[in-house]
DNA sequence: ATACTAAACGGAGAGTTCTCCGATTAACAA
DNA sequence: TTGTTAATCGGAGAACTCTCCGTTTAGTAT
């Protein structure tokens, strides 16, 4: 999501292109804040921002990573929250209270946003995974549980404590099983310090090699 | 995906309509057995059914559904084994082995149909909670969960722990990133010890009232 | 200026899912 | 049998996403 720029990486965008980026991200922008992420058309995108529709997908890949382009501004400001922001939420905390704030702000972050990432995430299977954020969320976490129990399998353990985060999952609670935000939130913690209060099963060997 | 046949419930079928139901059902297993789940489309489907597109939504409402409904031969004995099977899957063992067992099994069962979890999953947003097995799932893991801690919110830690057996997530840890099969029944006992060791969160009371 | 080339453009078209509604027919009563 | 009617049928078509590839152009070397 975010570039993190190889040294050379690869070559600059034309200026055309990044014209022509800029116009179709504005148009996407404003026509899924007018009518929602569901609603987004590639075709209608296309003509608005003035180009043909190749070029919405040359430039985006597809409407998943369109609309995460879309989400991109708010994402780097959560980022840098949990990345360098004050305690618990970002460094300096003890990791229990740190992933759960990570958690609640994540829950937060998810509630704003739950139509965008919903469309997304349902339009390719893998969208969630492919999207640079996920993939940061999960080394914060895996870091995190880590530090929490070093015989743990904390890379398994952060994608499930991320799973109940799944747009999907979440709008279903949400508006049909009319769950408060507040109690997905406790669940949340409750896993979590399940992390912390549980010894890790199997051996107890030392942080044993994963396959 | 089990019906459970309401007395009065709705009107019988037509018999042209359930020969049509069953053609169509043969014709989808054939073609998913053949060439995955993925290339499935409707139009060859009714095609090979020898009825029209109409037909096959008519009787399965979409794609994600007519899915389900090829896969419901193995989910039958999949609910068989854990709502009246030996223990430790099926009613007589101790809650948290019960609960292991059963993701255990469901882990199994995931993996040898991957393909069509997927598939169906990625179809429709909330295909997973509209198929009427997650709702057992759900409230199978709900009574475990609630007789293990009382004072947990046995239902939304049911669906936590469900969460990361979503298709999607699943064939990501298992293909791309190559974990094994035990290492994510391992990563799932983890998770289910911790909800056995934390107490519960928050207020001492008894059972709160949910929002 | 001019020529060159790799990158970008754009829209026709392939291939889907799902909807709509006039035509058809199963089931049943008289 | 025959008539009635509500359920069912089927396929044209709407609305999409995404691909392909001939055409155009930005950036650069001469």
């Amino acid at each position: 999501m975010i570039d993190v720029g190889f040294l050379g990486g690869p070559p600059a965008e034309r200026a055309d292109a990044a014209h022509n980026r800029r116009k179709i991200l504005a148009a996407a922008a404003e026509m899924i804040a007018a009518r929602g992420a569901e609603a987004l058309s590639m075709d209608e995108v296309a003509k608005a921002a003035g180009v043909g529709v190749g070029t919405v997908y040359r430039r985006f890949g597809d409407r998943a990573a369109l609309i995460y382009a879309v989400i991109d501004d708010r994402e780097r400001r959560f980022q840098a929250g949990f990345l360098s922001g004050p305690p618990p939420l970002g460094p300096g905390a003890e990791p229990l209270p740190r992933i759960r704030a990570f958690l609640h702000a994540l829950a937060d972050r998810t509630e704003e946003q739950s139509d965008l990432l919903l469309t997304a995430e349902t339009d390719s299977a893998y969208a969630r995974f492919n999207d640079g954020s996920y993939a940061l969320y999960q080394m914060h976490l895996a870091m995190l549980v880590a530090r929490l129990d070093p015989r743990a399998d904390s890379a398994y353990l952060a994608d499930a404590l991320l799973a109940p985060l799944a747009a999907n999952l979440f709008r279903y609670q949400r508006h049909t099983r009319g769950m408060s935000l507040s109690r997905v939130k406790q669940g949340l913690d409750a896993l979590a310090a399940g992390l912390a209060a549980a010894p890790a099963s199997g051996s107890s060997a030392p942080p044993a090699p994963r396959d």
